[in-house]
DNA sequence: GCCGTTTTCGGCCCGACTGTTTTCAGTCG
């Protein structure tokens, strides 16, 4: 995509730049543009068009023309000059864990190494010590930074780090000596995919926090063990760090670790014009403390409404607390209704009976079970017979259990946008999810004709799924948000934000811009087993992140009002 | 290179850790 294209160059530009030793707060400002690039969803062409590039946080004139040079010439000249000047493999050395850009600047002028094949043999050979500043240890360190990278140090999906914290939380949350106990990082921001678990713990014996945590169930291998900060790896393969810190910091360790950098950054610079001082430590006066056991307290002393960290990403919530702006999120305990699910009729493992009853232990008021239609082959999807076989059990059912069932399936979309049911059939379900699981491959063109043919028909009240991504598997497919998203509020068509951890489909950015065009949500789990039921939250969670209300999500309406509210 | 309730120049977040020094530079989050 061409943002993620320019983002890259920028990024780029900074490594380059940082090799070459150039000013830093240029280079800063290379890498401020990318992160704020890859926070922008519409199509940079159409921002460039109307002359709104400007309006990105941390483009100027000169980044602005810049981004018009590559939509115009595919090329930034600029960038291919700075790229002979230094060897294109180069940048992979600052993949390697301690190795930064003067590292790898003396690695090129004094040994001519410009990749990470060639380091590793001149590292084990033991050939670079005994240069300036290099020495054995630092040989070992590039070593095993290499491995590293060799691992991969892949992020993993949202779901994997929050079940995987959750064992952890709970096993020492229940011991005496943990006074607090919280997670920290991307985890606690709940976003999309998490690179280690931070948690952060107070207790009046560090020590024992630490051996017992190092002796968990879960952890397959000590990476490092001391007296505050211990880091282990799980049997998932993922990196979990525990830090003790002192009662008195545990709210300004937690806004630390918590993050975004970028908001934090925004709040140290708040600070400091109200000459006050913000550390991991605590808020700070002429030196004095005078906040940090809380965050509430520290986002009070700097004038600001409390942040939730799903909105911690310096994208407007700083500014928005400080008018008293911010938007009053959905919760969990808001959600009436799972409006999409799949029972044993297609390709669930449970019947719609176990299904239902589960979902009303969750205090639900309606579920629609969304099978597959009967194009989706692989998926068992349901013919005409089948189908009336499940409208009467759901019948049945709706006459013996509390919670209501609603008929519904999910519908696929042909490669025009057509359903497999006809009008007929359709117009006999509760509620009616299109969705598209073939033909992935389609010019953005394509596609956004195809979901807009979908939100035109009278029929359909959701899109499930709307982008197609899928962690791991496969990226989103290109769609003109602006088009697509008129249309769906036009028409009075829902979108879904997947609950699925590897889905979160749409994401939180994508979810924002729709709720500035109007469009409201439905947020669904596509809970194929009772188990999935649970990943409501990470909807809810992506939900938050793209600050969204209870006013934006059309599954908190009790069931009367949802089927009025449905086309 | 960006940006502005101490504005159009002169700033730009802050501290820990590590390895290498002997008072610090580089890297990281």
């Amino acid at each position: 995509m061409l943002n993620q294209q320019i983002a890259d160059i920028f990024r780029n530009i900074a490594h380059i730049l940082e090799i070459k030793g150039d000013n830093s707060f240029r280079i800063r400002a290379y890498l401020r543009a990318a992160d704020s690039l890859e926070n922008v969803t519409e199509d940079l062409e159409d921002v460039q068009r109307e002359g709104r590039l400007l309006e990105i946080e941390g483009v100027g004139k000169d980044l602005a023309a810049k981004i018009s040079e590559f939509i115009g010439f595919d090329k930034i000249k600029y960038y291919e000059e700075l790229k002979k000047t230094v060897p294109a493999k180069l940048l992979d050395l600052l993949d390697i864990p301690g190795v930064g850009p003067k590292t790898a600047k003396l690695l090129y002028d004094k040994f001519k190494i410009s990749d990470i094949e060639t380091l590793e043999k001149y590292a084990k050979e033991g050939s670079l010590r005994n240069t300036f500043g290099l020495k054995e240890k630092t040989e070992e360190n590039i070593l095993r930074g290499i491995e590293l990278v060799k691992k991969g140090r892949e992020r993993m999906d949202l779901g994997t780090a929050f079940l995987a914290a959750e064992k952890f939380i709970s096993a020492l949350k229940g011991e005496k000596y943990v006074e607090k106990i919280s997670t920290a990082g991307s985890l606690r921001r709940m976003k999309d995919t998490v690179g280690d678990i931070d948690i952060l713990v107070v207790s009046a014996d560090s020590k024992k926090v630490m051996n017992d945590f190092v002796k968990l169930k879960d952890v397959k291998s000590v990476l490092a063990q001391g007296e505050t900060k211990s880091s282990v790896l799980t049997r998932d393969g993922l990196q979990a760090d525990l830090r003790v810190v002192d009662k008195e910091s545990f709210g300004a360790a937690l806004l630390y670790f918590t993050g975004s950098k970028s908001h934090n950054i925004k709040l140290r610079q708040l600070a400091l014009k109200k000459g006050l001082k913000i550390n991991e430590y605590g808020a700070y006066k002429k030196d004095k403390r005078i906040a940090g056991e809380t965050e509430e307290e520290i986002y009070k002393l700097l004038g600001l409404s409390y942040i939730e960290p799903e909105l911690r990403e310096d994208l407007g919530e700083i500014e928005a607390a400080s008018k008293k702006k911010l938007p009053n999120l959905v919760g969990i305990t808001d959600i009436r209704g799972d409006l999409h699910m799949h029972s044993e009729y297609s390709d669930g493992h449970y019947s719609i009976r176990d299904m239902a009853l589960v979902s009303q232990e969750k205090g639900y008021e309606y579920i629609a079970v969304t099978d597959h239609s009967i194009s989706l082959r692989v998926a068992n999807g349901l013919d005409l017979d089948r189908l009336n076989k499940k409208r009467k059990e759901i019948e049945k059912l709706n006459k013996e259990l509390e919670i209501k069932i609603l008929f519904g399936a999910e519908v696929e979309l042909d490669a025009d946008g057509n359903c497999d049911y006809s009008d007929r059939v359709l117009s006999s379900f509760d509620v009616v999810i299109a969705a598209i699981h073939s033909r992935f491959r389609q010019s953005k063109k394509k596609v956004t004709e195809r979901l807009i043919r979908a939100c035109q028909n009278k029929n359909i009240d959701i899109i499930a799924h709307p982008t197609g991504r899928l962690w791991g598997v496969r990226d989103a497919y290109e769609i003109d948000f602006g088009s697509f998203f008129k249309v769906a509020a036009d028409t009075g068509t829902f979108l879904e934000i997947s609950s699925y951890p590897t889905r979160l489909d749409l994401n939180d950015v994508n979810a924002r811009m729709a709720k500035n065009a109007g469009v409201r949500l439905a947020v669904s789990t596509d809970a194929h087993h009772v188990v999935h039921l649970d990943y409501m939250c990470f909807g809810v969670a992506c939900a938050r992140r793209a600050w969204l209300s209870k006013n934006d999500i059309v599954n908190v309406l009790p069931l009367k009002d949802f089927l009025k509210a449905k086309k």
